[in-house]
DNA sequence: TATGAATGAGGATTCATTCAT
DNA sequence: TATGAATGAATCCTCATTCAT
């Protein structure tokens, strides 16, 4: 499974073989059908796993009740600490998920698009409301900026790198909330 | 090639078939053949030309001698124009240009990458030092969150939309360049 | 088509290799693939034509109006003719019917089948009703030995050999109607 | 083995797999390379239980020294009984037996099929000879009519059916001796 | 320029079989 | 006796590509 999620996240899933997944499996392709049902069923077992956890995470987070603000930090942090941990799942969720939503199988890719947005989204209109944010700036289009920016990041993030997930959400709020503008 | 261009951007590289582009371009896969030495040429083409264009712009903004902020503002429009105008090939680009830059045929988009990345961190590194930009950020982290915003736009921009390119851009400079959160 | 026909007839469906088929019809497995769909539309398509033909026949024979008797030599005769043209396609019939019918894409050989049955007990019936065939058998079991026995024919009939359809339908219309017994 | 029988009869020999048997018997598809050597000897031991029960019924018969007509009447009668006894295994043999017996391993089917041949066409030439049959009738066309019919019976025939196979015999030897015409 | 027919190299998948435990 | 994991050959099918017409 993770070797799997490696392979697809650097060759893309079409691209990947069975054959190349079994070889770094160091086994024969044929083996790995005593595991999975199809390669399909692999790529599905890791976007699920992923979605679950990403899911129990941002659960926590909203159910705690914060003010905007603290919401979106929260949820950038946490974002940032899914993609550390499900860096290539994340990579292949960027990369695949629009054309597999359309097969039923991936129904809850779907499903997860939306409440993810309702979430992200509905945390900005609050911010907007309680005049935490801005609101001359087009709600929606921030949250697509947001969105994007947090989960392209699982293209070059490095597990090993420099900065921690912890790191990397500090500078992103830094400049998301604040401006990268020098102000007097 | 329009037409490639879209069914590549809509189901990926590799999963389209020649077939397929033959059908929507209205003859059999046979006799693209006469147009097209083969189906990475085509990519190619498509790649190549998005490409020539955009440097064509960039080359503008960067030879018109402006200070960082800016050429930061000319760079970010620019790019929104490019989304308008190529958006299926800025998609392409996205989802493909990782794995195929290790072919020496595209060795000319890990090219682009390093000429990419010299115009965008210039720029920043040069704010930082004349003080427009915040030097409490690192530059490189900034520069990947500005340059993956930019470009992962392609995913959802639709050029029909209610948004102009320089609408967008205008956006997402105010919130890079001020930050979302109110100021009194 | 009728290559794969007479392969489908020797080895079984299931034993018979797509390759087979297409040695057999001087060309490479994959080239079957610009002509059918599958290993299965081939299948699909040699039933349904033969299928077709028969029941061309039989309905000629079913719209004559002739008595019991008389009905059941046509339907005998025709039998026979259809295995001389189609020998190949009714052995396969034989074989795979039974499993085949049971996908909703074969759901026409069940169709088939009970008109088949409707068309010979229905004769067979009448026959008893006119007093032309004796009531002290099972219609339906002699129904079941009548059907068999005819097409099962297809399993040892050899186009060239001795004995044209007409002549076979004579003879096993003269055992089945009179019986084998010497009478004086 | 029974179990496997049944599966066999059902899907046909190459449809089905050892898998399936396993499951049927409750057990793992390895697990039954401990009782056997392989799907084939399976197959075989199914085929060679039968015919040597068979064979058994049919040497008794032949050794009575019964006239033509009595003898046909025990032959039949005896087969139907096996059919009671063996239907998977007769249903198998109808259907695979013809490229079975291509396999050294499976010489015996054919070996059976010449005894059988020899048993059934001798008492129908003896029976014409001492006139107890029709001497008008192709004698080996006769035989392969009465062959098929007995044994294809196995494809539908059902043990808790409402006819006992003596009372099929009953009936299928009334059809063939004496046919289904009224007589006055 | 376009077609229709083929090619042939793969690719996913199946399945009988093996074998250490 | 049975299991679970693997094997590897074979199978169906796909698809970029070729080429005579």
């Amino acid at each position: 499974m993770a070797t799997a999620a490696e392979v697809f996240a650097a060759q893309g899933y079409n691209a990947t073989t069975v054959r190349r997944i079994a070889d770094e499996a160091g086994m024969l392709a044929g083996s790995l059908y005593y595991h999975f049902d199809s390669k399909e069923s692999i790529l599905e077992e890791i976007l699920s796993t992923f979605l679950d956890e990403l899911w129990a995470g941002y659960d926590t987070v909203l159910a705690a009740g914060l003010a905007p603000r603290e919401t979106l930090e929260a949820l950038v942090t946490e974002s940032f600490r899914e993609i550390d941990r499900h860096r290539a799942a994340v990579a292949i969720y960027q990369k695949e998920s629009r054309h597999l939503s359309a097969q039923p199988r991936f129904r809850y890719l779907a499903d997860s698009q939306r409440k993810f947005e309702k979430a992200w989204l509905g945390t900005l209109e609050r911010g907007v409301a309680t005049r935490a944010f801005r609101a001359d700036l087009d709600v929606r289009l921030t949250y697509r900026f947001v969105r994007d920016t947090v989960w392209v990041a699982a293209s070059w993030y490095r597990p090993d790198g420099q900065h921690s997930p912890e790191e990397i959400a500090r500078q992103y709020l830094s400049m998301v909330l604040d401006g990268i503008t020098v102000r007097e």
